[in-house]
DNA sequence: GATGAATGAGCCTTCATTCAT
DNA sequence: GATGAATGAAGGCTCATTCAT
């Protein structure tokens, strides 16, 4: 077998797995897991059901699957290059919550249900005591805002009395809620404006007051001191 | 038939349904709704199978009575009592809070799965004419929290931007994923402590910063009263 | 539900249990187990697949329903018969022998191998440890083979050093692998005349030749005559 | 290709087939036929699915290939061995019967099954036109235990009204149940004793009992002589 | 009203076998 | 010759639901 024979097989085996996983993705996003059987994967994916199973052992192998190259090539090299781009703190939160959303919200609109779904049900279950390999990657995600907090904090953008654990449930369960009723009211139609509007309430909740970072506090810095001038300039004026 | 009797029969079949609604409640809440059969629930409401769907007709509508019983008899008619009794609008959101985790952590300490799961997934797509009676079950709890905001911003406790939508999805979406990894990982230990860490940072993002608390405020205070003064002598130049 | 009813129904209950044995009997005992699908057998029985389910767990259990109901109903209650009716050592064994025989023969003449091949190997393997109800029922019967050499032995129609296993490898070892090789080549045909050819031998090797019918039994009674003969003079002419 | 690259070939290539007969033969030793898939095989004997079809045409055909190598490896060599360095009958069975009760035994303590099930069940289906070469290696096989029977008839060591077909059932169809039930006992502890104790009352059956071998016989004789003498002495004397 | 036997479609998965490379 | 990806039929089994009793 050439080199070249050798390649163009694989990407053919990488073609295959990738139009699995494309079409289980799109038919447990649309269907839910449970009522997407194994046969109409395979149908969808046009291969055989045998073929299903030959690349990943098991439907839930293939959920696996599925929520790896989530997490691998959608979820988290972008969080990564948001926070190596953006340095502003008010801004690294609106674009990883940016982020999060509409990857949730890309791929039929509802592959957020799998996390929701899946995630929340059966993994917990089934792979209650051991690692599974989705913690990782969860733990890895999670990473980013974690980051992101913490250097907030250092830059005294943020409260520095923040655990980070609420923080987490704060941030994404106030997003995924909202994705699901706003999506479930308008579908992805102006998702980015209800996100501001999430992030708006969050923000002020989060952010440090004392910094003299943001427009307003500057402006209050000046107007502080020129206050302070007009006061004492008045004063004088009134004893004289 | 005697008037006691009939009576009697009536409280033997509410009973009935009350047995069986208890069993499935617990099987879904421990092991999920697809992995309990109708099988399983008769078996654990010591009727027979056949009785079952005589009182509910599918597994479907079994769920939707869990939910319809849990919405009537525990979420609603104490968020009501809380605001009857509560007027502060901090401690209405804390009791809200309380009462709405510790109300989904019961029950085997998962009843909250079935929301998640059930309503996420099948009913979402099954009652797709947004007609489902769930609907309006879910308002009419969610007006409690609306409620509450509501005249929260009235006495000013609140800030008087907040919309109501993302408010929802705030409040409610913080409380129940920070229930789910609460507890995963600790069970409903410490749950009421988790809660209030949420809360925390939530009511600094809601509450109304008209309170002196704040640095800022102070200052607006002395930077009013400064005006006022200015303006009072630039009128008095003005006259002179 | 009358009483008559009641009887009906449970008639028609048993009538399809048997009826779900029978076709699964002569499906595994005429194509085997593993190649005898729950399929075919529902259908031979003319129900549905569910119900094979509904009255034997699975396909395991099934089979273990045929074994049980084959030494309950065949095996055992003929050969304690035969035990009650015939006292001859000789005759019982025969009796016992042909009873085996005959009982694997029947049913599609290949019953036997349901044996050999289930218990042989399945159970063998699933239930090691376990003493699976099929251990007992195999006690029991091969516990009428016991009674019978035990006895035979007190009669004095058994040598005595006769263990009791290997005793019974011989006996059923015997027959089982006659019967199929005489089936292999004539199916039923002339069974019992074989049978008898694999006794003869058997016989001999446990059968005490102090009896009468061996040559050596012929010769002691001759010895004894003769003893008695010679008492009678010897003591005449002590007397003369 | 020069003739030492050819034989190296041959070489290797009958070294993996032999690798793939081992693999074969240890899993269906171990797991039995129907539980045991090719792939287990071809991974067992460290090559690819398609190499096993390519020397073995079929599961089937491989286990053909299993027991022939089985047959004219194992049980014939050294049964024919016997027949040429043992004269005496006793001797001759006795060492037959343990060749063949090690030999099932052997190959992972479990290698019988192998021939109880599958030639028991799926050969006598597949190969019904009794044309398997199986059937060859059987009677060739079978023919020392012939041969041994027929010289121990004609040397007066065996009874001669013995038939061959059943002395063979008796023979190793006593070995093989009794193995089995051994087996499953003690595992391959004090096997050889317990063929002993099975070949005891064996023999017992099959010996010609006009041999003077026996103590019990001369002392017969010697006392048939004796008593013919007493007889004729107490007649004359009663004459007189 | 209550029962539970009966259903049969459908599920996930396995497997011997084929064939292009 | 060797590979292993692909196949698709078949397997045992489950389950919500129906209906005669």
């Amino acid at each position: 077998m050439t080199d070249n024979a050798r390649r163009r097989s694989r990407e053919r085996l990488e073609e295959r797995e990738r139009g699995i996983l494309d079409a289980a993705t799109k038919l447990f996003a649309t269907a839910g897991f449970h009522a997407t059987s194994t046969r109409k994967i395979a149908a969808a994916a046009g291969v055989s059901e045998g073929t299903v199973f030959h690349y990943f052992g098991s439907k839930n192998e293939l959920m696996l699957g599925i929520l790896d190259r989530f997490y691998n090539e959608v979820l988290n090299p972008r969080a990564a290059e948001i926070l190596d781009t953006i340095m502003d703190t008010r801004g690294r939160l609106r674009a990883l919550a940016m982020h999060h959303v509409s990857s949730l919200a890309a791929d039929n609109a509802l592959m957020m249900r799998l996390l929701q779904v899946y995630v929340g049900v059966d993994l917990e279950i089934l792979g209650q005591d051991k690692q599974s390999p989705l913690r990782d990657l969860n733990r890895s995600y999670v990473g980013h805002l974690d980051r992101a907090v913490r250097e907030g904090v250092e830059r005294g953008d943020l409260r520095n009395n923040l655990e980070t654990r609420p923080l987490r449930d704060l941030f994404f369960g106030t997003l995924e809620y909202g994705l699901r009723t706003h999506m479930y009211r308008h579908g992805t139609e102006g998702l980015d404006a209800y996100v501001d509007a999430l992030l708006q309430p969050l923000w002020e909740g989060l952010s440090n007051s004392d910094s003299p970072a943001t427009p307003t506090e500057l402006l209050t810095e000046r107007l502080e001191k020129a206050c302070e001038r007009l006061e004492r300039t008045s004063e004088r004026w009134e004893k004289s």
